[in-house]
DNA sequence: AAGTGGTCTAGACCACTAT
DNA sequence: TAGTGGTCTAGACCACTTT
């Protein structure tokens, strides 16, 4: 450990347009060097997840945040290039750039995988089979990096593409973000779950880890999803992501993949 | 349809180092607005289709792109940023910018989702079961956009994780790409078979399209798997495109899932 | 020492949206 | 008309690799 500030050094006060700009202020906190941009990032990035600008609203346009920052417009438009590039924001050409909502045409199908095999796809109809307040078992507790026996709400729900039960979906969520969660406020929402999450709870997925199996419909899932016990189904088990790359979601969905996929693009 | 050359308008003279740029030249050709950087973008796109630059190759650099292109040096990075995000090229500091290739630890994976639930990713030994030459089916055809009827080859493998059979590969691949190509070769070579396609037949995969399902395995499957039949396993159609978004391969893995699964990160 | 990609700045103009 | 993001240029310096 050396009590140099790194990035003073690397990019010294003349490439700068003043001495002290955030490098310097941030490098103190942080001895590994990170490209001035990424320090921005950081910066925004944390304005986002301490929700000084919530989803859906207009953030301070790249002059604005240069100026505050001390550093170019270029250098604030690298950093929101990557941010939107995350899709943590979403630029508008003569408007400005807003903060990522779940709340948009654009952001519906990022979660959702599956999609019917003939005609366009759409969002399924929603179905709350039960809202329970339990302990986590140790796997649910290490999977959201909460303590095990901390409390966790536990929803099961079906959802049905044109009336066809296609989805039962087991959910996690940590007792201490998602106090009041009821399934009647579930039923009375309309649309994707993570606009609710995100208005009535504060908080924004970010990003999803899935890992997929195939597995033989048992006799309560089959019941759920009137089809036949052993009809093969996709289990998708998912951990969802908030800022700050912070567990906040754990979810086991089996999907009946007749009539539909699971749509992936490999590049 | 007008005979304006638009990017002269958009971009003129006193906005670029030469008067005689590749806007002025690339314009007259299409009538649609694109930014400088796409139009470098997709030069180099063609250089790359038409093997001025093979992969692992290293291409020209910035500057000298530059002077060629008669742009400056941002342009041409902002052109290749692109491309390095899309994985068409991949850059090192201090060396330059090479092709893609799939002779390489870092694209291994990049279409091998398929990981153990426990321990470390690695690559699964391959046995090829059968190659045939045959006539493309209609729907082979119509997804490989070739005429029903063209010669296919077709190939049939399966790939071992630790000597355990675990995925069943079927391919359909243009015959008139893929001349030549017999058991002994895809036996005799080692490693990824999208490197063999690279490097023998001068066709590099750039990305792929899947379709996931769940199914349980047949009589043959379970026959050639080991498994019983009935054992429910992840049915992935895969449409694989090479430059241009040529589709080349039409694949159809069965995977177990019994001790691994498809790995998915959604963002 | 020379060459490459990576970062940063400053300034100009274009395209789009709102007022 | 003003303000926003989008494009383009020119020049500087840093970090890394090779000669």
């Amino acid at each position: 450990m050396t009590s140099i500030t790194p990035n003073a050094n690397l990019y010294p006060a003349s490439a700068m347009s003043s001495g002290s700009g955030v490098a310097a202020s941030v490098a103190g906190a942080s001895p590994t060097f990170s490209p001035l941009y990424q320090q921005i990032k950081s910066l925004i990035t944390q304005s986002l997840q301490s929700g000084e600008w919530k989803p859906g609203e207009l953030i301070p346009s790249e002059m604005e945040l240069a100026s505050r920052f001390k550093v170019s417009q270029g250098t604030v438009r690298k950093a929101i290039d990557e941010l939107s590039a995350e899709n943590l924001v979403v630029r508008r050409q003569g408007k400005g750039t807003f903060v990522a909502t779940h709340h948009e045409a654009r952001a519906q199908f990022r979660f959702l995988r599956l999609a019917p095999d003939e005609g366009v796809p759409h969002y399924p109809e929603n179905r709350i089979i039960e809202v329970r307040r339990l302990r986590a078992p140790a796997e649910v507790a290490r999977l959201l990096e909460i303590k095990s026996g901390d409390s966790v709400v536990f929803i099961r729900r079906v959802q049905s593409f044109s009336g066809v039960p296609t989805i039962l979906d087991d959910l996690w969520l940590p007792g201490s973000i998602f106090k009041g969660l009821t399934a009647e406020r579930l039923n009375e929402y309309k649309g994707p779950m993570y606009g609710l999450f995100e208005t009535e709870f504060g908080t924004h997925m970010i990003r999803a880890s899935e890992q997929i199996r195939a597995i033989c419909a048992d006799e309560t899932v089959a019941q759920l999803l009137q089809i036949e016990k052993g009809t093969p189904l996709l289990n998708v088990e998912r951990v969802s992501f908030t800022y700050g790359d912070k567990p906040v979601e754990l979810r086991r969905g089996l999907y009946l993949t007749s009539q539909h996929h699971y749509r992936n693009e490999l590049s």
